[in-house]
DNA sequence: GCGAAGCGTGGAACCGGTTCCGGACTTTCG
DNA sequence: CGAAAGTCCGGAACCGGTTCCACGCTTCGC
């Protein structure tokens, strides 16, 4: 019922003129052209999507796997993604691949194989050797955000270069007691791992190497706190912390806070990420505006969607410092 | 290429009875059915979904509609449901649909309409009329989490009965000047007015009719920060807030903590939601499952889908009271 | 022993669009 | 003025599955 025959039988036109005048394509007189979108629009027409994607090989929704939904980046990402993608008028299905689920083993056995889109953007997946083998398989353009360059288009800040920043930042007021906090542990990020090498390589420049301090700690606001609980309740704590990114930063400073210590004064703390809390916290940090790479992503995807043959496309974009509160220079009396 | 003929050739049968094999449906002998399967499994068959939703009207594929992505309940809402999801071997495809922007005009104009789904699932929508009407108008079942009781299934938590007792324990420990922190002003959420008007109610029935006082603020952290800010600045301040959810308390415990009140002896906090943040700051909360309320969503859905007749039904979950370190008597020596 | 019921299978219609191809008509151009 | 090119449109094939129906065979019950 209400198929593009009735359109076509109300409008005097047969389906094929019908489908020429409402997708465009091909010969189709002006009149007719008219006669039909009224027809369609009085029987309040509206294309099947499987008919459509059967008959064009062309499903106009994208795929997008991430192993979160519910962490800041994560979500910001996936607005971006979905307010490109509604402009364009493509539809969204989302995959919640967690890691080490049994969940994502599936979403890579099966879902992906389905092909239910034109496209997919992964983000922040950390692939295994294998699920990036069964990305390839499925034969469809892949975008990721925040993951290896190599033989898929990616898009994502220069993480060494921001953590860099900050630590140079931190350097340039005076501390040369400065922590990393954050990442570490079995299921340690690649993000995390080559933040933590551009904190190495800046400590390492400024003759502080051997001063260079990793704190292990889950990569959550709470995790941050406890981590930071550890190593401020010592007497001999640093004078600074670089914080894997805002969250893990802030946890810090609520840790500070709760342990009398006066941040900055006594304590100068620096994020990656700008999170939304940041401000609150007035929180020195690197601005990444992680809605801009999601709907990068859509705009690199549906280039590959178009020419499929394109050489893969890296996106780096650079993060801004953002300075607030949170640094100062070291107290000195102390 | 790699279609059901290619399976049914190879195996020796028609395409009838490779569907019939592959799907289950109708009579196949076990020797037959083995050969199609393993024909499938050495060509690596995957039925074209856009095919299989042509025929037979089925797109095994549910929409979920929200406001937001990056809040935490909605956020943990959508994992309760796409777990469900992956369970039941069906797809999900989101739509953002903030308040007030043309996306969302788009998605309640366009986007539905295209019944890319089986089903529907609104989460905390607070729809106008004509979108309601939208949504009745796709001929599909819906499910709405944190909605009205009304003509289709709803799922989430008694706002009024979890605020009445939030405001009890308050009462319970002696507190009388009780402010009601959050929501208010132009867009102001249903849920949101719900909770306020538990809070009257209990404030009523205590005698305390004259002593309610709603302070409103933006339904965020660094909106209840910010409201909380104003309100305890003034000497004459309330001994005792319930937020309208967490974030709200906690962003009170924080505007708290920088005016140097202590919590919970000179300010007693409550909120509702135990959000994540909840444990760390010791936040006395009425616990609500937004994981919970995501799979009992899919689990009505898919009822409604099997026996599109039956009468909607409601679900209603009791939220626990979790009492933390944020709330104690009022300081009696002030 | 024979009709009915149950099982196993193939042919063909069908879901609802798009697109190729060819015919008819009009315009352009040499 | 005739051929070629351009425009407009309809018939039919096609995308890749599912399902109805008819048919042959076996088993069962009376």
């Amino acid at each position: 019922m209400g198929g593009i025959a009735d359109v076509a039988k109300r409008a005097g036109v047969s389906k094929a003129t019908a489908s020429r005048a409402l997708t465009g394509a091909g010969y189709v007189s002006p009149t007719t052209r008219q006669k039909v979108v009224s027809a369609a629009r009085e029987l309040g027409y509206v294309a099947s999507t499987s008919a459509v994607s059967l008959a064009t090989g062309r499903t106009r929704n994208v795929g997008v796997i991430m192993p979160y939904v519910n962490r800041w980046f994560f979500a910001e990402v996936l607005e971006g993604i979905q307010r490109s993608l509604l402009e364009r008028d493509l539809d969204l299905t989302l995959y919640d691949a967690k890691p080490g689920t049994v969940g994502r083993q599936r979403i890579f056995d099966d879902y992906l194989a389905r092909k239910r889109f034109d496209g997919l953007i992964a983000v922040g997946l950390e692939p295994a050797d294998h699920e990036i083998e069964r990305m390839h398989a499925i034969d469809r353009p892949v975008v990721m955000i925040v993951g290896d360059e190599g033989t898929t288009c990616t898009v994502g800040i220069d993480d060494d270069h921001a953590v860099r920043r900050a630590t140079e930042h931190l350097i340039g007021l005076g501390h040369t007691d400065i922590a990393f906090l954050g990442g570490g542990g079995a299921d340690w990020a690649m993000v995390d791992r080559r933040r933590l090498s551009g904190y190495e390589a800046a400590m390492a420049e400024a003759g502080l190497a051997d001063r260079a301090q990793h704190v292990q700690s889950e990569v959550t606001l709470p995790g941050g706190y406890a981590a930071a609980a550890d190593l401020l309740g010592d007497t001999r704590r640093p004078t600074a912390v670089v914080g894997v990114c805002d969250e893990v930063a802030i946890g810090a400073m609520i840790a500070a806070r709760r342990l009398g210590i006066r941040v900055p004064s006594e304590l100068s703390v620096v994020g990656i990420d700008d999170h939304e809390f940041a401000e609150m916290f007035s929180l020195t940090t690197l601005e990444q505006i992680p809605r801009e790479q999601g709907s990068a992503a859509v705009d690199l995807l549906l280039q590959q969607i178009a020419q499929p043959d394109r050489p893969p496309v890296d996106v780096r974009l650079k993060a801004r410092l953002v300075v607030r509160a949170s640094t100062a220079p070291p107290d000195t009396r102390a």
